[in-house]
DNA sequence: TTAGGGTTAG
């Protein structure tokens, strides 16, 4: 080795040079790290022995080589490093600690880190900061929070990196009453316009539910950076509001401020929720701009948008044209086609992502297939992944997963074997468990099952109107209009209300929303005009209707004005009327679409020669040439 | 002298 001009920097080099020699073989690294050292010590260049280390130079390498190990990511050899050092009286300089404990956080070696960090006696904020971040990243974000209160017992001031790192471990547990506090602190300290505190603030506010708080961080923040701009965009969007992600994006082009691909992909993400498919071309038009269209993220976020609204071939081009699918690309196109009903389309999909063995599936990929299954109406084929999912890839089964499986039995009215299955779940069962069970109940009509899912539904949702409706509904479609009365009499007394049905179209980019027997919108009459031109049209086609959905005691005159102007029907039809004849329609419902209204809108899409996709509170249903892609089954 | 915030699938 060429050790004549060793110095500082050769020897950060030298180290370099040993180690990635041995990039592949760490324990290797170390052996020769040590040859290199046990070769330099012994020559004539190296600096006088400082009083903290035995040999200066041994030091200043170790530091290098532990900081090589860190970047690396190599375990092993700083563990054998860290045998040498407590052999040699090193172990405990402080650098050298610190840089030990780096890397088992980095390692994710949490008992070893904690355990190095107690025996070190002058702990600065760093090594402080070093193990917070571990914890908050990896858990217990109890203990992150923990010894960030020791931290300030013991006199150390939090910095520009404690902060999100600690408000991190409550965006993780939801804590607000911690984050609330920590945000106090924020502001006593010199931190309060940091723009990494202010992503840290924004992004525990958003996961704790509180948005105005999080836009009030944000609005306090003046020099802001795109990944500010970003935590706020996704603020709104996983909290349920797409439009102010919108328009926040589009104030964020206004500011110049360059999006990045996670701006891009945060913005998709809240219009695939939102299904607001033009405004997604236009984000789509923008990206391609900026150069981000060929980026396979952004092509995901876009694949599941397109799913979203109801473009399943659109999104099954974006899929295929991805260079490098990710368990997340996989999962998006398996739950979009699941979300339609394309139950064997998802199954093949799931079949080559296991054959291909580059990515296990994950228990998102196992919701989406047994959805697909539910949706499908494949009762075998659900029992037989879910056993898989539980017996080939040891994945616990969630309450969603549950919730598919009891659904499906609830359709095939194995109704005795679901409510079986819920009483042996390993963890309580929630309201979409018993909610399943009820549906399966409803539209086998069980009463007696019907009223105990009910009974434990009002247990965990007591202000919910949905669970009073649904039980009524039961007893009406029995015939039970006491029984029906008196539970919607409940459900008065107890002064809740029915959700109001709902349904709304984009023409435009204009939302038309339209409420059950509407009578508000300026196109009223046409709207009208056009419902009674297709009815007679339907009336050929042999459509009688069915008014069992209206449950309520009426004449059946009056049912049938009730069904004729559900909401899905007044955005169908002005649909129809505002848009070029052949233009696809997508209507969104709030709540479920009704018997009638499903035979109703396959015989006007076959009227109108049109595809028209309703996006209902669970699923899609696609409607052509007088079928729906959920084969009469939803 | 070392470290950091935002993004896709349910």
């Amino acid at each position: 080795m060429l050790l004549s001009f060793v110095t500082n920097k050769s020897i950060h080099r030298l180290c370099q040079l040993s180690f990635s020699s041995s990039l592949f073989l760490t324990n290797q690294a170390l052996h020769l790290a040590s040859e290199a050292q046990s070769s330099f010590s012994h020559t004539q260049s190296i600096p006088t022995p400082s009083p903290v280390t035995s040999n200066c130079t041994d030091y200043q390498y170790y530091l290098s080589f532990l900081q090589l190990c860190v970047t690396q990511k190599a375990l092993k050899a700083g563990k054998r490093l860290h045998a040498r050092l407590l052999l040699s009286g090193l172990g405990f300089n402080t650098a050298l600690a610190t840089k030990l404990v780096n890397l088992y956080c980095t390692c994710n070696c949490l008992p070893h880190a904690h355990s190095l960090f107690d025996k070190i006696s002058k702990r600065n904020v760093f090594l402080w900061n070093i193990l917070i971040r571990a914890y908050a990243w990896n858990g217990p974000h109890e203990t992150a929070i923990l010894l960030y209160y020791q931290m300030l017992e013991h006199g150390i001031g939090p910095d520009n990196f404690t902060f999100p790192f600690v408000l991190k471990a409550c965006s993780a547990l939801s804590d607000i009453g911690t984050g609330r506090e920590i945000h106090k602190q924020v502001i006593h300290t010199r931190w309060c316009s940091d723009v990494y505190v202010g992503a840290g603030l924004i992004d525990m506010y958003s996961k704790c539910g509180c948005v105005n708080e999080a836009c009030q961080v944000f609005n306090k923040i003046l020099d802001r950076d795109v990944v500010l701009w970003n935590s706020m965009i996704a603020a709104y969007s996983q909290n349920g509001y797409p439009r102010d992600a919108l328009i926040l994006f589009r104030d964020m082009v206004y500011n110049k401020v360059q999006p990045t691909i996670a701006t891009l992909v945060t913005v998709i993400s809240a219009l695939a929720e939102a299904a607001a498919l033009p405004r997604g071309r236009e984000i789509h038009g923008f990206a391609l701009r900026y150069g981000f269209g060929a980026v396979d993220k952004f092509k995901t976020a876009l694949l599941d948008m397109y799913a979203k609204s109801g473009r399943v071939q659109v999104a099954r081009k974006l899929f295929d044209q991805l260079l490098d699918r990710e368990l997340a690309s996989w999962n998006a196109m398996i739950c979009g086609y699941g979300m339609h009903g394309h139950a064997h389309e998802a199954i093949l999909l799931f079949d080559i992502m296991r054959k291909k063995g580059k990515i296990p599936p994950n228990h998102i990929t196992f919701v989406g297939v047994l959805s697909a299954c539910n949706h499908g109406g494949l009762m075998k084929e659900g029992e037989h992944f879910f056993h898989l999912m539980v017996n080939e890839y040891s994945i616990e089964p969630t309450l969603q997963h549950y919730t598919c499986l009891i659904n499906l039995l609830g359709h095939f009215q194995r109704l005795g074997e679901a409510y079986g299955l819920i009483q042996n779940m390993p963890m309580k069962p929630d309201s979409g468990v018993w909610g399943a069970l009820l549906n399966g109940c409803k539209v086998h009509r069980n009463i007696e099952l019907g009223e105990l899912a009910l009974q434990k539904l009002i247990e965990l949702e007591p202000t919910d109107a949905g669970n009073y409706v649904l039980l009524s509904n039961i007893y009406a479609q029995s015939g039970k209009w006491r029984e029906a009365a008196r539970v919607r009499k409940q459900m008065k007394k107890r002064g809740l209300k029915k959700v109001i049905a709902s349904s709304w179209i984009e023409i435009k980019g204009i939302t038309h929303a339209f409420l059950s027997g509407d009578t508000s919108h300026p196109f009223l009459k046409d709207i009208y005009k056009e419902l009674e031109r297709l009815e007679g049209f339907m009336k050929e086609n042999g459509y009688v209707p069915d008014t069992n959905p209206v449950y309520h005691d009426v004449g059946d005159d009056e049912k049938f004005n009730m069904v004729r102007t559900h909401s899905e029907r007044l955005a169908i039809a002005y649909g129809i009327i505002s848009t070029p004849p052949g233009t696809r329609l997508l209507v969104t419902k709030n709540l479920r679409v009704c018997e009638d209204c499903h035979v109703a809108i396959k015989l006007i899409s076959r009227i109108v020669e049109r595809e028209i996709v309703v996006r209902d509170v669970n699923r899609y249903h696609c409607f052509v040439n007088g079928d729906c892609s959920c084969g009469d089954y939803w």
